[in-house]
DNA sequence: ACCCAAAGTGTTATAAAGTATCAATACGAG
DNA sequence: CTCGTATTGATACTTTATAACACTTTGGGT
């Protein structure tokens, strides 16, 4: 297996998709898309790394509107909730989905050279988890799993 | 299983046993132990919560000193780096390991209605972990697991 | 005992991240 | 159309975290 974010790949393609799922998600589950949400979730997907809330707020900015931090958190946060972005507590950022057609409990896997960010997903991590919770008598409801590390370019190019 | 921190446990002899062990290892691995440091690991250790760095701040204070942020962080970051504090990403805030002797990749169990921490720990969980790491040629060095719920007496109260 | 370098601390200032509040507006179900 | 809800705009503020620099303490070498 190849985790294509931290390689080459048709990222146009990429991002096609994404807004192609998400507006499908909006029209069939009557979630509003507005402008600023579509813009946002568009630069999210510019790149696979984490961006945080005054990042975005300066690309929006930058484009001519006057946005406020609101503008940004509540965006972000619609993504979220919407599945078709996640926040990366590490980073105080956010990325884009990059399987928003299904629900998961996603890996991220930060490399902390190149500040790329890949979405993995590890079902027997979440099973993992799930029954160490159970055995603690612990009520799952949410589940953050960041990894830290280099990404096999940076490795390969021997990162400090 | 059980895990103590959710339930009734003799924490006095619990936060003995961190301050002996962290003094052993400070002994044993030349670690500096001052007071500050000390007084910082001792207040963690008096809640099964996360304080944030100006939490501490706070006590610190309270005892008569004048104290500024980076006294807080200073010493958390020392704490941290020994091991025998955690950062708790989700809640910007730490606590203190509840299992100093070992590294480990610890698994924290938050409550969100009570606000406890608990420490756990799930060799299959990493185990899994490390094994998608290698899947797609990532060189993982850290890893950061929290999950959210409710504990087992807070859910058995019908938390909302 | 004395000096030095490294580690630790105090202090000031500021950066970065996130939220509360309220007025104005757009949207869509009835 | 119109009423209620969701969304946006705008102002101000809180919380979290760090940079920079002077001063002090500590422990090893001579």
């Amino acid at each position: 297996m190849k985790i294509s974010v931290f390689d080459d790949h048709d990222h146009a393609r990429c991002i096609a998709c994404s807004i192609e799922t998400a507006e499908a998600r909006a029209a069939s589950e009557g979630l509003r898309l507005t402008p600023t949400r579509r813009r946002v979730l568009e630069i999210l997907l510019e790149e696979h790394r984490a961006l945080g809330a005054y990042d975005i707020l300066e690309r929006l900015n930058a484009e001519g509107k006057r946005a406020q931090p609101p503008t940004a958190y509540r965006a972000l946060e619609f993504l979220t909730r919407a599945g078709l972005a996640h926040r990366v507590e590490r980073l105080n950022g956010y990325v884009a989905c990059t399987a928003p057609e299904s629900p998961h409990a996603p890996v991220f896997m930060i490399c902390r050279k190149c500040r790329a960010v890949a979405e993995a997903a590890s079902d027997a991590a979440g099973a993992a988890i799930a029954a160490t919770a159970d055995a603690v008598d612990f009520s799952l409801e949410a589940c953050v799993i960041e990894v830290e590390g280099l990404c096999g370019e940076c490795a390969r190019q021997g990162a400090v």
